[in-house]
DNA sequence: ACGCTCACTTAGTATTCCTTTG
DNA sequence: CAAAGGAATACTAAGTGAGCGT
């Protein structure tokens, strides 16, 4: 059965700024309002955002049947578009040629080129090398030409890199507008080749406190609106111009008291589940059994969210990818094995293949076997739920528990479990690998993959290739009458066995994606917790950023099993 | 109860920067 | 000192969930 599709609206316009309400006076308003809608600032300042630099024409030509065509700029542009693509696998699809196609050929409508209309007699190379030429011209610039440009453009940029909120200057984080280019859509994306336009000043509402002055528009341009909401923390935004319901917003970046505000919020969150998860898993065993075929569904989705950190599953439109969370299963998605196995087959967040197999509890899979019969492979598994239902009963049990919080918990909780196995006597090299490990079972968890680089087998053939090189010099001093013989031996044969892991661990993580989890879910206090403990410098695991963004945890020692709310020492 | 908007977090990949190597 | 390799950062797509109106 097919997901019905939600009605899309024809206009795609929004309202610019929220709905008046009734309001007292802005000086009479209380610093919380009545539910949801927190008052984030008093005051906020900031100067806009960064446009990309207008088109400049290149004149090279697009060669159309044979024959050199010189386009118009607006055209030329589209064209580039897609050269600069061509070696991609984008390039490679049908459906994002056709999307290419089509959006190319309604530029071209009514203009002298119009006669371009079949891809297959499309030739990018010129303009394809043409870009690779200034590439390569760029790449040759002496390293002083290449710091001028750069010192250049960021002293140009640096007005728009912070805000002033409340008085604190902060970092900015996406202030430069999406360039126009073709959508990038992942997986069977129906709009990837869709041209993705230039977004104007007449597109983009500044947010910005009423005292504040509005930063001024590009010469000659006015901005969609300038409106004052304090309970959004966002500086502008614009409607999406591939998803035209979707916006997007200019935040304050990673570094920033916001975002660090609300982190510590979701790891505190994260951290009190611990106190209510043996109720809420004794309350989803019982449910699995019930003869209520909603709480069946409703216990059965809360059990794969915790053991297997499922995401929830929202309902999707039909213009998007297909990809599923629990919720939105399909009885093709799981097969079931021998012992209680059930394999997973599904594509998950980003079009993320998750190809498991688990042993799962036995309750859990008759009920499983129960909501898929006779069902088709594309019927939804949980029929009667979706994750506002799991969500509020979760609320039941806790306050403010939502599928989410599973994922943080027992990505968290998988850490600080790991590294329990710490050796001290190690050394730091050794310590941080116990770390990655940890930090890799995390991503295993929770399905954090990345692409396979194209380097790669190259990579592992080089390395193999020294540790051969390594075995044979091995040999030859084992033969030598070298006095110092014992401690060279000693020295190559550390050499192999420290080629030997990283070979080994290459190779284990290169679909694995440690990142993700490192800035998304672990509560970075437990790593600054054992790093104290361990006498490992925090730069170790975490990269300079990272330190940054978690500012607040840099002091703190906790047991993350402890659930204690004084427990949070510095204060923002 | 449900659909929809809004605001924000989470995600993989592209690009840039920095270090190592030849 | 340049090229290569790898780490770090920038980018932007794609999720979640609250809350509101109907």
């Amino acid at each position: 059965m097919l997901k019905e599709k939600k009605r899309s609206r024809p206009d795609g316009e929004r309202a610019p700024a929220p709905k008046p309400k009734k309001k007292p006076l802005r000086s009479e308003q209380p610093y919380t309002m009545k539910k949801g809608a927190v008052v984030m600032w008093k005051t906020l300042e900031h100067n806009g955002v960064v446009f990309p630099p207008d088109y400049e024409p290149h004149g090279v030509p697009l060669t159309y049947d044979g024959q050199d065509v010189k386009l118009l700029p607006h055209e030329e542009e589209i064209a580039g578009f897609f050269a600069v693509m061509k070696d991609t696998d984008y390039a490679l699809k049908p459906v994002f040629v056709k999307n290419f196609m089509d959006g190319f050929r309604a530029a071209l409508r009514n203009g002298p080129h119009a006669f371009i209309t079949d891809f297959k007699k499309c030739d990018f190379t010129k303009m394809y090398n043409h870009f690779a030429k200034i590439r390569e011209e760029k790449k040759a610039m002496t390293t002083e030409e290449k710091k001028a440009i750069k010192a250049a453009k960021d002293k140009a940029e640096e007005k728009y890199t912070w805000a002033v909120i409340d008085g604190r200057k902060e970092k900015v984080g996406n202030f430069r507008i999406e360039p126009p280019g073709l959508f990038r859509g992942r997986g069977e994306h129906p709009k990837m080749g869709k041209i993705k336009r230039r977004v104007m000043p007449e597109d983009i509402t500044i947010n910005i406190g009423r005292d504040a002055q509005v930063p001024p528009p590009p010469a000659g341009h006015q901005w969609k609106a300038v409106i004052h909401n304090d309970t959004a923390t966002w500086l502008a935004g614009w409607n999406d111009v591939i998803n035209v319901k979707d916006w997007k917003y200019v935040q304050f970046g990673a570094t920033s008291s916001i975002k660090a505000e609300s982190d510590q919020k979701k790891y505190e969150k994260a951290r009190s589940l611990h106190k209510y998860i043996d109720r809420i898993r004794s309350d989803y065993k019982r449910n699995m059994a019930s003869d209520s075929k909603e709480m069946a569904q409703l216990a059965v989705t809360t059990y794969l969210v915790d053991k297997l950190a499922l995401r929830a599953g929202g309902e999707k439109d039909e213009d998007l990818a297909d990809t599923v969370g629990v919720c939105t299963l399909r009885a093709g998605h799981i097969k079931f094995m021998d012992d209680n196995v059930i394999e997973f087959d599904f594509l998950g967040k980003d079009s993320i293949q998750y190809l498991q197999q688990h042993k799962i509890d036995e309750t859990a899979y008759k009920c499983l076997q129960r909501f898929v019969r006779g069902k088709g492979p594309d019927v939804d598994i949980f029929d009667e739920i979706n994750p506002q239902k799991v969500n509020a009963h979760l609320q039941t049990l806790m306050a403010g528990l939502t599928i989410k919080v599973f994922r943080t918990y027992n990505a968290s909780i998988t850490l600080d479990r790991l590294l329990q196995d710490t050796n001290d006597k190690n050394t730091t090299l050794q310590k941080k690998a116990t770390y990655d490990a940890a930090n890799k079972e995390v991503a295993i968890l929770c399905n954090h993959q990345k692409g396979v680089s194209k380097a790669h087998d190259t990579q592992m053939e080089k390395l193999a290739a020294k540790k051969k090189d390594l075995a044979k010099q091995i040999t030859a001093m084992k033969k030598s009458d070298d006095k110092n013989k014992k401690k060279k031996l000693a020295a190559l044969k550390e050499r192999q066995a420290k080629l030997e892991i990283q070979m080994n661990m290459k190779e284990e993580l290169k679909t694995v994606s440690l990142g993700t989890s490192k800035i998304n879910y672990l509560d970075p206090r437990i790593t600054i917790s054992w790093c104290k403990r361990h006498e490992v410098p925090p730069p170790t695991v975490f990269t300079k950023a990272l330190i940054e963004k978690f500012h607040w945890a840099m002091d703190c020692e906790m047991d993350f099993r402890f659930c204690n709310m004084d427990d949070v020492k510095t204060e923002i």
